[in-house]
DNA sequence: GACATTATTTGACGCAACGTCATAAGATGA
DNA sequence: TCATCTTATGACGTTGCGTCAAATAATGTC
């Protein structure tokens, strides 16, 4: 028992290594990089090894996915307890997306790959699975601001502003500009500033639009921004700026 | 000079031509399924004569962008010439982006995959130039409406709200929208409603929150979705339902 | 129409990467 | 110590990309 949990440790490490290893070249050297043999060689081990852990390149990149997803949670987790009022706690939220696809632009953008069809079918049903429990996880933290929101009355409620459409609307638009940012559209050369810089003042004025209370009007949204990075993103940020 | 544009016209024919079969062949059986040799079959001709058209896989899915860009364009260019206001006329560019993605998912999904450096780099430079060109011309009929509603006052004008804001505002939320669609995220199963239903109240709400007169509180804006529906994309909504 | 020259097409070839599997090496236990 | 079961290996088959020398066709000239 204790020796069967030992190899099972020794396996998942082992997996761990994979993965740190694969996230690495992806980042270093693209997708086109990122092979097999490559991660095998890294790993010192050989290509069957791998191939024990995951059945396929897309298996792989599914699982930095996860990783990355996780990573999300954990941000989304600590804005969701930010000190402040519901609408300071989604307004976290915005951040915490951005800076999330900031730290991982490569991964967030190869996620897409798995979202196609044909390459969803070469992985395993339940590894499939923890993506959309991580999925779930992230909207249920953002739905429980929105709901708290509601029950507490920041928010008038009616039917239309149901609480999938505060989400997507916040989603949508955070998705987007993450996307946007990371396609490299030359925006300050079409005299423009970037999504990323305008994702916190548009997601302010949707929530406003919603009647979300207190409304950015009513407040200093960029001290509140400020407050934001320093009180739960210090360290990121730091990571972000070397 | 009669006999080189004849040669000249016959090329650009048989381009078409391979940009046509990719295009089917992306559609019917995914990027996986699109190979050069496949292409070369269906168009009876050799792998050679294609990589004298284009000269990687990567260029080719570059090309099936450029075409689908120019559907956009043109589907764009419809919305601007929307017979309404200013406020109906941005409505109907929503509208017009949410029908693209869902006449053209699988482009719009790869699409992505050419915005990543890696690959951009084995695309010549003229080219990717086409593409900007393209996000140029889509960029600049929605920035023309929105100058067109400041000079005529149905903005309030400051500096915050300057074009750009609300243009990547709308861009990145439609943007989002259409991605998370096309991503196979079971929204009804999350008991929500989809990104596509809702993409149109959430940029109404956040026209709303610009100020853009008249605002969606003072109008029906389902009775305005049908408008611009039957007026301007009938054919693309038949298309759609079959 | 015959010939030279230039342009285009072809498919065999080299190469890289995926994924498999028979075999080798190692671990476990009696 | 030996038998058994587990894990690791890398050679192999396959596919698909992209190249290029040779074949074929088109064009122009006399």
């Amino acid at each position: 028992m204790n020796s069967l949990t030992r190899k099972q440790r020794e396996l998942f490490e082992r997996e761990q290594l994979i993965l740190d290893t694969a996230q690495q070249i992806l980042n270093q050297e693209g997708l086109a990089g990122l092979t097999m043999e490559r991660i095998a060689t890294e790993i010192q081990y050989s290509k069957g090894t791998v191939y024990n852990h995951f059945s396929s390149k897309e298996d792989i990149i599914n699982g930095i996915s996860c990783r990355c997803m996780n990573n999300l949670v954990e941000l989304f987790s600590r804005a969701s307890h930010f000190c402040g009022n519901n609408r300071e706690r989604i307004s976290a939220l915005v951040i915490a997306h951005s800076i999330y696809a900031q730290l991982h632009p490569v991964e967030v953008q190869n996620m897409q790959l798995i979202k196609s069809k044909d390459i969803r079918e070469r992985i395993s049903a339940d590894k499939q699975d923890e993506i959309l429990l991580l999925e779930q996880r992230v909207t249920g933290i953002a739905l429980n601001i929105i709901k708290d929101a509601m029950a507490e009355g920041d928010i008038s409620q009616n039917e239309q502003d149901a609480p999938d459409g505060i989400l997507l609307g916040l989603w949508s638009m955070s998705y987007g500009s993450n996307l946007l940012h990371l396609s490299d559209i030359p925006f300050d050369k079409l005299g423009m500033r970037t999504p990323l810089e305008l994702v916190w003042i548009n997601s302010n004025k949707l929530l406003d639009s919603y009647n979300w209370k207190p409304l950015s009007t009513k407040m200093d949204i960029q001290a509140l921004y400020q407050r934001i990075c320093t009180e739960l993103y210090q360290k990121e940020l730091q990571q972000l700026n070397k």
